[in-house]
DNA sequence: CGACAAGATGAACCCTGCTTCATTATCGTC
DNA sequence: GACGATAATGAAGCAGGGTTCATCTTGTCG
């Protein structure tokens, strides 16, 4: 392949991360080719369609989000409370969301990921994120009445715009994980 | 205004309530026109734009939001339990969702309601929430470290398609409205 | 009934945004 | 440094879907 030729994809790659982050699957070829550099005949001959280009950012933070729940996992194993690695957890999805909610929604789409593909980061991820909770739960530290399936639609359903927003709808929802009192009403 | 055109406005309405609660403001101009049993040109002799439909549509289910949180509030101050009440109208909500979800954001978005037009039925259905909310807080029915804004929010960001999901959504979200206990972590 | 204004029709228009491909430029090799 | 393969370019093609408008239809009134 020629040196221009991985330059460019990279710079295409890196233009769909940060556009994609923003906009969501509404970016435009032509903005989108525009901030790589690159004239939009470039982006299709690197992806044949605006899909395979999404989706390869989708894939690449599928991968990272898999990697830092395993990591997440790793630190449960080691003594760390279940609870707070799915806190933090949680931080890193609101951080680079609009790439990891296609995770979210797209796993639980998958059958939690269980079907198609267990190899696949989205599986890892959410085998990752079930371990979790199970533990969480065990430990007293989550409503035991939420099941995986629950936590993957309710992160699904975070707000994609506004970072504030997003972070404060994590926030409520976190926090409404957390065990209640036996019962009032 | 002659009759025809009378009925004709009233069908396009109706389909309009139809596939708009179906489908948002995805509907196509053409299918909603066959729905109605329409042409398309009569669509644009009743309502200029495609969201003029819309709104007419978001404007009367505002409306019927509104009553139904008056009237709600109406019950609190015959003595019923303002959380109670609160539940009833969630699940309003989440049955007539598509438009009303346009409520509580388009709400939330005004500022609560209260800037601009203070008498409209957004801005009504919103003061009756508020009422309640403060109302079911009071009698520690509700976490208080949550307001108006906060639960127009995470109304608003209900499942528009599946009602089911819609529904568990909505389940969560209230359980996780309920005061919660001391505090552990 | 006849006339006419109000209304309905739907094919054509236009705009936006993805995709193609003939043309041009660049890299790597002999 | 010249040649062929690989890559880049961007104007044109095309499709989806909202909107228009010249033409036809129908309700209403004298």
């Amino acid at each position: 392949m020629r040196v221009d030729a991985v330059r460019n994809r990279q710079q295409i790659v890196e233009a769909a991360r940060e556009l994609v982050a923003r906009d969501g699957d509404a970016v435009r070829m032509d903005a989108l080719a525009a901030r790589a550099g690159v004239a939009v005949g470039t982006l299709y001959r690197h992806f044949p369609t605006k899909s395979d280009l999404i989706g390869a950012v989708v894939e690449e933070s599928t991968r990272a989000l898999a990697v830092r729940a395993e990591d997440a996992l790793d630190q449960v194993r080691l003594g760390a409370s279940a609870w707070s690695q799915l806190e933090g957890l949680f931080a890193s999805i609101a951080q680079g969301y609009s790439a990891h909610r296609a995770v979210v929604t797209t796993a639980a789409l998958l059958e939690l990921g269980s079907a198609e593909d267990p190899e696949g980061s989205a599986a890892r991820a959410v085998a990752a994120m079930g371990a979790m909770v199970a533990a969480a739960q065990r430990a007293g530290d989550m409503r035991t009445d939420v099941d995986l399936a629950d936590l993957l639609m309710l992160l699904g359903q975070a707000p994609e715009r506004d970072d504030d927003r997003r972070a404060r709808y994590i926030a409520l929802v976190s926090d409404g994980l957390r065990p209640r009192p036996p019962a009032s009403s």
